[in-house]
DNA sequence: TTTTTATTTAATCATTTGTTTAATTCAATT
DNA sequence: AATTGAATTAAACAAATGATTAAATAAAAA
C-alpha cells in the first residue's frame, strides 16, 4: 500500500483528469475542478501551484501510461507479427473502450504542446521495436511488399484508433448507440489483424 | 462577382476561422479575433451578435464544405470502386494538406457539440452512396469478403485522415519536418487504394 | 499539554473576457 | 448642402477566472 498522494491531492487529480479529458484545458476552470473534487479552491494552488502545472502533471502521466501500454506489445520476443497485431488490436481497443476520451485528448493537446512529448522515452522506441524488425525481415525475405515501416505502424494505429476519434460521425451515419459502437469495435479486434496481414503480403 | 459579405465581415470570418482552427473555441478570445482581423472589438458583436454565434456560423460552413467535398467522390456513376478510392485518397489528402488543422478541429468540436452535425444532410448520404452499393454488389458476387460496409468506409477514412491527426507523433518518431511528412502522405495516395482493395478481396 | 507544522477555509485581488453603450465618422440619399 | 442610416470607435461594465492572503483548524512533535 503506497500513500504517494494525500487524499485531497488524489481527489483533485481525479477530478482534473476527468474534466481535462472531457472539456480540454481552456474550457476547464479551476472552480470546475474544485467543485468536482469537492475541495476548497485554494487547495488547488496549495498542492499544484497553478492550473497550468496541474495540467502538465496530468498530461504527462496520462501520456506516459498510454504510451507505455502501447509499446509493451511491440517488444515481445516470443510472438509473431500476426500475434502482436492481434494483441495490439485487442488490448488497445479494450483500453480505449475503458477510457474513450483519451485519444482525442492526447492528439489534441499534443498539437498545441508538442514539448511534453519530446520528453517521452517511448515515442521513438516504437520504430526500433521487435515488431518493426520482424516486418523488415519479412520484406527482406520477399514475403512482404517493400513499403516504409512508418506506413505499416501508421496503418495499425489508424485502423484501431481513428474509429474512436470519429465515433460521433460513425454513430450518426449508422444510427448506433454507444453499446452498438463498442460491439462494432470488438468485431474489429479480429478483423484488423486480417486486414493488416493482407495489406503487407505480396 | 457576389458581394455577399462586407469587407470587415469577411476579415472577421477569416481571422476567426484561422484562430478557432488553431486554438479551438475556448482558447480563442474575442480580442484575439479583433486583433488578428484588425477590426474594432465591438464590430464582432455588431456583425455576429456573440462569440458563440460567430463560432457556430463558421463551424457550420466549414463542416458543410468539408462533408460536401467528401461525398462528391462517392456518388460518381461512371467510376469503379478502385477509381473512387483512388480519387478519394488523392482529393482528401490534397484537401487536408491545404488545411491540415481541419480534421482535428472538426472531430474535436464535434465531440462537444454533436447538435450541429445533426443538421448536416451529407452525413447519412455516405452510407447510401454509389460506392457502398458497388461494395455490396461485390460482396453479393462473392468477389469481396462479407463485412459490414461501415468497416469498409471507416477503413478508408482511417487510412487517409488519421495520419494527419497524429502527425506530431509521426514526425517525432521519424524525425520528419512538415515537408517530409507531406511527401509521406503523397506516397499514400497510391498505397491506400492498393491496401483497401487487398483488404476487401477474398 | 504545549508548541510547531501542515492543512483547510472564506474572503479578496488583479486580470481577463464577453458584451454593451454612447459618441463619432462615413456614405448614400434627398 | 442637409439629412439619415450604417459603420466604426473608445470607453466602460459586469461577470468569470486564476491566484493569493490571512485567519482558523487539525495533526504531529516536543
Amino acid at each position: 500500500m503506497e500513500t504517494k498522494y494525500s487524499d485531497t491531492e488524489l481527489k483533485i487529480r481525479d477530478a482534473a483528469k476527468s474534466l481535462f479529458l472531457k472539456k480540454g484545458y481552456s474550457a476547464t476552470t479551476t472552480r470546475d475542478i474544485a467543485q468536482e473534487s469537492k475541495i476548497n479552491l485554494a487547495l488547488l494552488n496549495y498542492y499544484f501551484t497553478s492550473k497550468r502545472r496541474l495540467f502538465e502533471i496530468i498530461m504527462f502521466e496520462t501520456l506516459y501510461d498510454f504510451l507505455n501500454k502501447m509499446v509493451e506489445v511491440y517488444n515481445d520476443k516470443e510472438t509473431t507479427i500476426r500475434e502482436k497485431i492481434e494483441l495490439a488490436s485487442s488490448k488497445y481497443i479494450d483500453m480505449i473502450i475503458a477510457e474513450p476520451l483519451l485519444p482525442t485528448f492526447i492528439l489534441n493537446e499534443l498539437k498545441n504542446n508538442p514539448t511534453n512529448f519530446l520528453k517521452m522515452p517511448t515515442a521513438k522506441v516504437i520504430m526500433k521495436s521487435q515488431l518493426i524488425s520482424q516486418y523488415k525481415d519479412g520484406v527482406k525475405k520477399g514475403i512482404y511488399k517493400k513499403v516504409d515501416p512508418i506506413h505499416f505502424i501508421t496503418n495499425i494505429l489508424s485502423l484501431i484508433v481513428f474509429p474512436f476519434i470519429c465515433s460521433p460521425i460513425i454513430m450518426k451515419m449508422e444510427k448506433l448507440n454507444k453499446k452498438d459502437f463498442n460491439k462494432m469495435m470488438n468485431q474489429r479486434k479480429k478483423l484488423i489483424p486480417e486486414w493488416i496481414i493482407q495489406m503487407i503480403k505480396k
